[in-house]
DNA sequence: GTGCGATGTATCGGTCCGATACATCGCGGC
DNA sequence: GCCGCGATGTATCGGACCGATACATCGCAC
């Protein structure tokens, strides 16, 4: 893809997480990647005005491809965990990407990440419990709404967790998104399907 | 307070929206804050011992002071709201000084933030249905935790909307922790005082 | 024919963070 | 008595990221 096409998938994939991708981060990355070896500007293909209609004459757009070292350093960081992986950030980036690993890289980081939510919990019913009353009453209210958070995102780990373990979550990729090729269809989802919304 | 102390305060004010101030940006910030005029060095003082005892003999501790224009321009930030209020970060540093600042910015600043949640949950739902099939279980799934986390949020807002508007909420600060003395004791909160835990 | 929103690449200044260094205090254990 | 160790405390540095900005073209509507 090129960089504002990128952008836009990224935008879709993670919306949930982050608002957008800024160019002066996006650019920048793209340039480190491409000397590290792990993406290459590939030749713009003009034949293929079919697949995407309505851009014919195009100007000085860079494509990128990722290479195979890109591929292996891409398995690689997905499938090791730091303690960056169970931040917020961090944490939603590895899960969206979680199609494209194993089990039990899942399972580790589901873990990792229910352990500092549960953290964080303790944290905050320590604040309210402790600090109660040197606090105004909007500052409670708002360590109550992130308590609440905390509670809710620990039940749905622990839901993921549940299901990982039982086996009834894909393993194979879905789409391919940075490799091409879809090698499998997806199999049954990581929840129950409660897809009620049209 | 000294810059220990101040971050100290500040985790425990703002841990359910982030998790500490880091001293990469809080030393410069304090430098910047009395290049400004906006903060002093106040000289440290050993005599009030019974205030704050078991720190007897002090070392190197710099302790810092608003002044009156810290304070004019601390009213003022808190105020006026721009776009960068109603994102997460911005819009939690605000709601936990509301204590500070007067109904109408509170509502003002409530229903800002309750806009952007619905056009994220609008995004999220655009996403869900229209590229549900190109997108894998696993990234669905986190857009729909994503999408469930905006609705609770607009239900927490519109009940403090709610509060705000039937004129249940406190308008003079409850603690002075920057200013010093206390000026009033804590009137009804904003919610309906739900504090189950001890 | 012209303006305007979407598409596209790119840079710059400023801010923030994680890591790190260095020093002291208070306390418990040997 | 003294030694280590965790809490207290100030400070900097490199790297990453963001928001603003600039500049150019495409397709379409008025």
């Amino acid at each position: 893809m090129h960089g504002y096409e990128l952008r836009k998938e990224l935008t879709a994939k993670l919306g949930a997480i982050r608002a957008a991708i800024s160019y002066g981060s996006l650019y920048p990355t793209l340039r480190r990647l491409q000397a590290a070896g792990w993406i290459t500007e590939a030749a713009e293909t003009p034949a293929t005005a079919e697949e995407v209609p309505a851009l014919t004459s195009r100007r000085g757009r860079v494509v990128y491809k990722i290479t195979a070292e890109g591929k292996e350093r891409f398995a690689q960081l997905i499938a090791q965990a730091g303690p960056e992986t169970y931040d917020d950030t961090g944490f939603g980036v590895h899960f969206a990407f979680f199609a494209r690993t194993d089990q039990a890289t899942r399972l580790r980081i589901l873990e990792g990440r229910r352990r500092k939510i549960e953290e964080r919990r303790e944290g905050l019913r320590d604040v309210l419990g402790r600090a109660a009353e040197r606090l105004d009453a909007y500052t409670l209210e708002l360590q109550r709404h992130g308590l609440d958070a905390c509670e809710r995102e620990v039940r749905w780990l622990e839901e993921l967790i549940a299901n990982e373990r039982s086996g009834r979550a894909p393993t194979v990729p879905n789409i391919g998104t940075a490799g091409g090729r879809r090698e499998d269809n997806s199999p049954p989802p990581p929840g129950e399907t409660r897809n009620e919304r049209p």
